[in-house]
DNA sequence: ATATCATATTCGTCTAAGCAAATATGAAAG
DNA sequence: CTTTCATATTTGCTTAGACGAATATGATAT
């Protein structure tokens, strides 16, 4: 009933690595090379900001050898539902994250080709 | 066309006091002395939250003699108005919030009487 | 002028959390 | 076993920001 409070549910979403990471998993999983590739993010920071995600129970991670791969947890609650659907929409208009959305198509070809 | 960054908008909002703040002043304007008496938070801390919603352009003040009358900022951009509302629809839900709007309308039925 | 009420600001302290750089872990490869 | 690749964690530093207590401001009343 309880669950995280609605402050700290914000306060996951309070920084631009973040949500930037938050707006890239909304396409499906993604393991952290693509992450850094995509952000032009150094490893740790990546990892530091993934590590915050997963305690705040917003993304899960399924390891593959060596690679760890990273997904958005689906909602438990309607204060998680909401915040994960305003944050697409509030991103969907910013440049960068747009940019972000394509560079990892690229990545992604690349690695499949 | 920059505005202030979705993530510094995501911050004004990650924070108790100010989550209570925001979701009093729905209903329009509130003065200082209501919300410390609604939220029972002392005084230097009802204020100091209002400057930073302020700096962060989401309230406006009205002096009216000594007081000073708070509302919200009608957006200025679709985050801004999608947060808003997000905020809005995930508090509605949380008890202490909804004994909050109890209590400012118990205060002023007390203080038009 | 003083007193008082409503509100704001300053001060000193404390904690969360950001960063880069370095180091550690763990899996696969040779 | 050593290397290497992918990822995580630690270290050391720095800043934002939360708090209570005290103090300042500004308006009204006496």
């Amino acid at each position: 009933m309880k669950g995280p409070r609605v402050d700290r549910l914000f306060r996951a979403f309070a920084d631009r690595t973040r949500l930037r990471i938050l707006r890239l998993l909304r396409g499906g999983e993604v393991c952290v090379c693509d992450i850094m590739a995509v952000l032009r993010v150094p490893q740790p920071k990546v990892s530091r900001h993934l590590g915050y995600l997963k305690r705040a129970g917003l993304v899960a991670d399924r390891r593959d050898g060596a690679w760890r791969h990273y997904s958005l947890v689906s909602a438990k609650s309607a204060a998680h539902r909401r915040l994960l659907a305003c944050v697409d929409a509030c991103l969907d208009g910013v440049p960068a994250i747009r940019r972000d959305a394509e560079k990892l198509r690229a990545a992604r070809r690349r690695s499949c080709a």
